[in-house]
RNA sequence: GGGAGAGUGGCGGAAGGGUAGACGCGAUGGUCUCAAACACCAUUGGAGCAAUCCGUGUGGGUUCAAGUCCCAUCUCUCCUACCA
């Protein structure tokens, strides 16, 4: 078949005529499958977007034909680096280049005969769109949930700007290559540890694999502990540690800080050997993460001369060092050490000459960090007692003394929301000198992205847009004096962590989106994505909808109700598709050269769906001999009969539930090799009834829906994609026989015909009757185990 | 260091404790063709003429029966990382 040629015609018959629009006002039950939009680069879909959208492109296909009304959008993560990298190189501008790649990236979606809404496509660098993720973000600011700090954050000295931790992974600056450095800036930082505890509660219920649970529970990273305060000898004031170990309180011989710790510049006047300290604090802040890796092992730090702490039980002097194996941003940024416990404290000490006490028994190697075994020893009030019966008993004790509490702790950290980047949302804050933050009014909102034509931070770090004056200077909405705007723009992260919501009610401009409209279709039932995303995308996008949820401006509290997860495809070679490896395969090529149908097949049935899987150029082919066969069915349909072949009945009614079943659980790949062995009986037989074939093509549909289109219009003037899915009926599952096997002694050494539903007795005498049996078993059986309908073992 | 997942033919991969290798690729032989490509038919885990034996990373175990369950161990991938 022409695939050109079909595949043309029926995309033009689908998008023309509406096709796959969801309807706001159906009475159908509502089906909300997502998938992770695109960000639309230059290059164009990548053969991960196929696969990424395949999967529920067949789920969304199968929906609507079991009488769903389905929300299946997309749209477009547009704001970000690489376009505005682009801009900077090519000195086109950002938007220019934005709506050609979006142009293009829906022409090839198109050219998939992928069935979204076109309707509904949201752009997040449309100021129809991030108006809305201004207002979102005042909604925090007006909750006290995003604030600003004075804080260490990572800086590019090349480049002068402030990245975030993904754009500076393993240390090295994403656009340049630098190595990256920490220094103070002021950042603007959303609050999500507040919801640490409901991102976690929230997790629970997800329908997912394990694995994104277990990630998103370990990013959160709760521990429960306590705060303990150590008093300083020498001010009226106390050094605050989060431990998770107060049993082991009177091990502790030194106290040791980070490098950025508050305390540092608040007692200066006392420390003193600060020279040494400031000049270690220096060393440590312009570490290159890489290099803190590298040293990991190897402990140094400073000891502070003239500040002392108290341990609060034992009232001992102990001493503070200075020393960047504790960070800041965890804990209190300060930590009790118990070098007999801890392996890192261990090392410390080693090196540093300090004081190691054991407080459990149970071994003579140090550090003994085992918390199953051994009893307190050395410890007054605790002596005697296991580990798991010390720790809250000191706890206790503590708070009763109250010099700490019991508490718990969360490894998530609040979330660095500016960027020094033009290509973003702008950060909608005015800064007056006389009443300092003030929020934008909702009403004045969106604060526009100026047109502008350079895109370079200058030389402070600050963002392209602080050149901008007439985008710079303004005035203050509350005294409506001078002040000044915000330059700083949104991460990557904002416009995506609320666009599901959007997708109910795209071209609203009095909300958001409409509670009504957010009511009939979230939850979202089926988001599908990548593993990469779940730490960051998922939670960043529940802890939005969960703050609005709390507003009371979204219905759900939980925004998806399920998880899929979709696997790399990599390259022939098995290594990841790079341009610099020439292993990358465009899907385009592949259109061309077999056509969509082709492509969606194959790269469903390459392997299963959550796998990452090689590409293979060969492979490719069975796939394009598999329509060929369905198309060739074509000629042996008996247009006159409307029921099942008789010997295709149970086999038919086997494939309808099995590929159901596989496509709700994700199992495409053996979807498809069901709808192979029913093509390939098919195939066998002289001819087929127009029920048979009719019933095939259904079931294909969502997989290779302009073939399934094309065949069926040869039988029917009206589209099948409405067509109600295929069902089976229980009673014709099973054929009346069934094939006995027969094993001796596990292994397997005949096999009979019978008919199904034969007592053990019967099926015995049958068995015990044959030749072949009869030979293993002259001297006699052990014992015999009869699986009903299935096999039979016989122990000789 | 911590967490999760995975090891099955030449390759991608199937197997609710019950015929290991479904389905597809590739390969071999054949038909068609002057020839090739396509297509079609047959074979295809290994050894053996055969009966049969051996086979799911490795070593144990449970069971009438283990790729599947249990214990130990090795390797690989991903995530995370001095998490106090």
């Amino acid at each position: 078949m022409e695939h050109k040629i079909i595949e043309k015609k029926w995309q033009d018959y689908w998008y023309n005529n509406n096709l796959f629009k969801a309807s706001d006002d159906s009475e159908k039950p509502k089906f909300y499958s997502l998938v992770e939009f695109p960000y639309p680069s230059g290059a164009g879909m990548h053969i991960g977007h196929v696969r990424a959208y395949s999967g529920l492109e067949v789920v969304s296909r199968k929906k609507r034909m079991e009488g769903y009304n389905v929300l299946f959008p997309i749209g477009f993560d547009a704001f970000g680096l690489p376009t505005e990298n682009y801009a900077i190189k090519t000195k086109i501008h950002p938007r220019e280049i934005t709506d050609k790649n979006i142009n293009v990236f829906t022409k090839q979606l198109k050219s998939c005969g992928f069935s979204f809404d076109f309707d509904r496509v949201i752009d997040t660098t449309d100021e129809n769109y991030y108006k809305w993720t201004q207002y979102i973000f005042l909604k925090l600011y007006n909750a006290g949930l995003a604030y600003r700090s004075h804080t260490y954050v990572n800086f590019c000295p090349s480049c002068k700007c402030v990245l975030s931790n993904e754009e500076s992974q393993g240390g090295i600056c994403d656009r340049c290559g630098s190595n990256v450095i920490q220094k103070e800036k002021d950042v603007w930082f959303l609050k999500i540890t507040e919801y640490a505890q409901k991102l976690l509660d929230g997790t629970e219920g997800l329908e997912s694999n394990p694995r994104v649970k277990t990630e998103q529970i370990n990013w959160i990273g709760r521990s429960e502990g306590a705060h303990i305060d150590f008093k300083l000898k020498e001010a009226n004031d106390a050094l605050r540690v989060f431990t998770t170990r107060a049993d082991t309180i009177y091990g502790v011989t030194f106290m040791v800080i980070a490098p950025e710790h508050p305390i540092l510049e608040k007692y200066e006047h006392l420390i003193k050997n600060l020279d040494e300290v400031n000049k270690y604090k220096e060393e440590a802040t312009h570490k290159s993460e890489f290099e803190r890796v590298e040293l990991q092992k190897n402990k140094t730090g400073v000891k502070l001369i003239g500040l002392t702490a108290i341990n609060p039980i034992s009232s001992k002097e102990i001493p503070i060092y200075i020393s960047d194996y504790v960070m800041m941003g965890y804990g209190t940024g300060a930590i009790m050490a118990v070098p007999a416990h801890d392996s890192r404290d261990y090392e410390f000490a080693k090196k540093f000459g300090c004081e190691i006490i054991p407080v459990i028994s149970g071994s003579d190697t140090l550090p003994y960090t085992d918390i199953e075994k051994g009893n307190m020893i050395n410890s007054p009030l605790i002596d005697g007692l296991s580990v798991k019966e010390a720790i809250p008993t000191m706890i206790s004790k503590i708070s009763e003394l109250k010099v700490g509490e019991r508490t718990v702790n969360y490894k998530m950290k609040d979330w660095a929301f500016n960027r020094q980047r033009y290509w973003g949302e702008p950060i909608p804050i005015i800064y007056c000198d006389k009443c300092g933050i003030v929020p934008v009014p909702y009403e004045d909102l969106p604060v526009k992205l100026p047109f502008i034509k350079d895109f370079e931070p200058n030389e402070n770090g600050e963002s392209p847009l602080s050149k901008v004056e007439s985008f710079v200077n303004c005035t203050c909405p509350k005294c409506g004096g001078k002040a000044r705007r915000e330059t700083d723009t949104m991460p990557q992260w904002g416009g995506s962590s609320w666009y599901f919501l959007r997708f109910t009610d795209p071209k609203n401009d009095k909300e958001f989106a409409s509670y009504e409209k957010m009511q009939k279709w979230l939850p979202v039932d089926w988001y599908s994505g990548g593993m990469e995303h779940v730490t960051r995308h998922l939670i960043y996008s529940r802890f939005w909808n969960e703050f609005l949820y709390d507003m009371n401006l979204v219905p759900v509290q939980e925004p998806y109700k399920k998880r899929g997860l979709c696997g790399l495809i990599l390259g022939s070679d098995g290594s990841k598709m790079s341009k610099s490896k020439g292993n990358v395969i465009d899907p385009l090529d592949i259109v061309d050269q077999y056509g969509a149908d082709v492509l969606r097949l194959y790269i469903l049935f390459i392997s299963d769906y959550e796998m990452a899987t090689p590409w293979n150029n060969e492979s490719i082919k069975g796939c394009a001999r598999f329509l060929d066969k369905v198309e060739a069915l074509d000629s042996m349909v008996d247009k006159n009969s409307h029921e099942y072949s008789k010997s295709l009945k149970v086999l038919i009614n086997q494939t309808i539930k099995g590929v159901s079943s596989d496509i709700d659980n994700s199992k495409f790949n053996t979807a498809i090799s069901k709808l192979m062995i029913l093509v390939n009986a098919y195939s066998e037989k002289e001819s087929v009834t127009l029920l048979d074939y009719e019933v095939l093509l259904k079931l294909l549909n969502p997989y290779c829906p302009h073939m399934a289109e094309e065949l069926w219009h040869r039988y029917h003037d009206d589209s099948i994609q409405f067509e109600p899915y295929p069902t089976y009926n229980e009673n014709d599952l099973i054929e009346d026989t069934c094939l006995m096997v027969i094993s001796i002694n596990g292994k397997v050494r005949d096999k009979v015909e019978i008919s199904r539903g034969l007592s053990d007795d019967e099926v015995k005498e049958i068995v015990l009757s044959r030749d072949r049996v009869k030979s293993y078993i002259e001297s006699g059986y052990k014992k015999i185990i009869i699986i009903k309908d299935k096999i039979v073992n016989i122990v000789v």
